[in-house]
Order: C-alpha cells, then structure tokens, then sequence
DNA sequence: AGTGAAATGCAGACTGT
DNA sequence: ACAGTCTGCATTTCACT
C-alpha cells in the first residue's frame, strides 16, 4: 500500500489484538473517530494489507491433536497457482508454502489421528502430480505467533 | 468444552471464515436467532475453544519479506522447554515445533532481508547447544489457516 | 431457544479544513 | 484528500416467555 501511517499501523494492531473490536473502540484507542477508522480499515482490506478476519480456536479442543509437516516433490514443474487450487479443498493442510530446496513445496497438516493423517496423505498426493513425500510428524509446538 | 453440537461446529467455521460476521449472518447459516448464537459464541469463548478474533496480514506488505523454514540438529539432549525459552525472546521465529525425524526442531522465521535472515540464523545457534541447521527459503506462500 | 425493546454500533451523505 | 458530525438503519444485548 501507497501511504500508511502511525494511525494505520495501530488499527492494525488492534484488530490484530481483537478482530471484533468496534470502530468506536478502536477509535478511542488512535484518536479518531469511528467513521474515520471504517474508512481506514476499508482502504486497508481493498489494497491487500488485510486479507481477512478470522477466529482463533484451539486445535487441541477439537481433538486434531496431531500434527505433521510434509515436504513435497512434483514430478515436473508444476505452477505454484495449480498446487494451490489442488490442496484449497482439503481443510487438514493447514499451510502450503513453496520453498528453495531441495523439496518444490512444504505442507503443514492437521489430523485427528494416524489413519486420518494418512488418508490425508493419500488425497494430497492425488490432487497433483507429485513424485513422492516426506512426512515428519510434530512432537510438540514451541511456539506460535504471527 | 463438553458438548459440541454440529451447530457449535458450523458456528466456529462460519467464524473462522469472517470474525466480523454479525450474530444474525451466522444465525441464518446454521438456523438460530442472532441472541442464540450470541450465547452459544460466548460459551465457546468462556471455555477456550475460541481463544480470540484476530485480522490476518499481508507479511509482504509490512516489509517481513522473507521468510525460512530451519532444521536444526542440537548436541546431546535438549529439553524443548529449554528451547522454547531460549527462542522465544527472538521475535523473528514465527513457529517452533520439536519433531520426531532426523531434525530434532524445526522452526519458521520472518525476515526483512537476507542478512537480517543471517543474523536472526546466528542467534537461533547461539541460543542454545545446536550442531547444525540446514534452512530453506520460502518461495511464495500458498495457504495460511488455522 | 425465541421474542421484543432499548441501547449501541454501523454506513452513507454532507461539511469544513 | 482526510477528519468530523449527523442521521437512518442494522445489530447487539438484555429481560422475559
């Protein structure tokens, strides 16, 4: 985005901290005026600087306990647009990055068990043409931000 | 939390799909009134399936650029809460996970540059007994959830 | 869990700087 | 261009059924 401020910088921040917070409240935090934020975030959701607001809930809670990352190698070249419209659909990848390596891309996947990982497995090798994987599975989560 | 229902279930993913859906959106989705639902949110608050409504961010745009997934080897036995502790105050790792492959640890990091990709790479080594890591840069970034 | 009413917050148009 | 105020309308929030 072209120009953004102090201002803009601490509306991020607040609807980082609280995604529903209200315009007032966030206002009162900047020193501005509720129509002067929505103005603000609106500007900031249509030039990409916000991609969205989303709920935070604990994978634990729900029993996806565990958790693996999968180094992935295509057969070919494959554009990064294809991989990404093959593994949208499966809500287990929770992150698909393509990286620099010896690897073409790196998933991070959710499951609620090891027959659950695996079947997942099977569905993100079948939604490309990929060569083979190479699944480590996570023992416990450090850390966790951004 | 004890019992979840499906509309529970639909409420959280309606949620993560947009936390500033109003009460009454989210009500039509799953067949409640906008109070009911208000009530059913407010107990997966209380009881931590939530943990908080957050606005998710365009890295790129900030300047966070670039972006690297390491495996490290450490010396010996490390315990992870020591690790935990001695990657924590770098705010450039994003995600720490110890994994049960050839790497003991695999993090993720956020630079603004590739020598400030270097430095936060010295200091990760230096915050605890490590053998070795082997990074690879991330390309582009595919899906983010979760 | 639904209903209805009061309080609050939102979104647009308008004005001033 | 950007912030403030006003206003009609939607939403939240509470008491009650």
């Amino acid at each position: 985005m072209a120009g953004m401020d102090e201002i803009d910088h601490r509306i991020l921040a607040a609807l980082v901290a609280d995604a529903r917070a209200t315009y007032a409240e966030i206002g009162a935090d900047v020193g501005l005026s509720a129509p002067a934020v929505k103005r603000r975030v609106d500007k900031l959701q249509d030039s990409g600087v916000i991609r969205g607001f989303t709920a935070v809930v604990d994978p634990e809670v729900l029993g996806w306990n565990i958790e693996a990352m999968i180094d992935v190698y295509c057969q070919g070249r494959i554009s990064p647009a294809e991989l990404r419209a093959a593994w949208l659909p499966i809500p287990e990848v929770v992150q698909a990055s393509t990286v620099a390596g010896s690897a073409d891309a790196v998933l991070r996947v959710r499951a609620r068990s090891v027959p659950h990982l695996e079947e997942t497995l099977e569905r993100i090798r079948e939604a490309a043409a990929i060569e083979r994987t190479e699944s480590t599975v996570v023992l416990s989560r450090l850390i966790e931000r951004g």
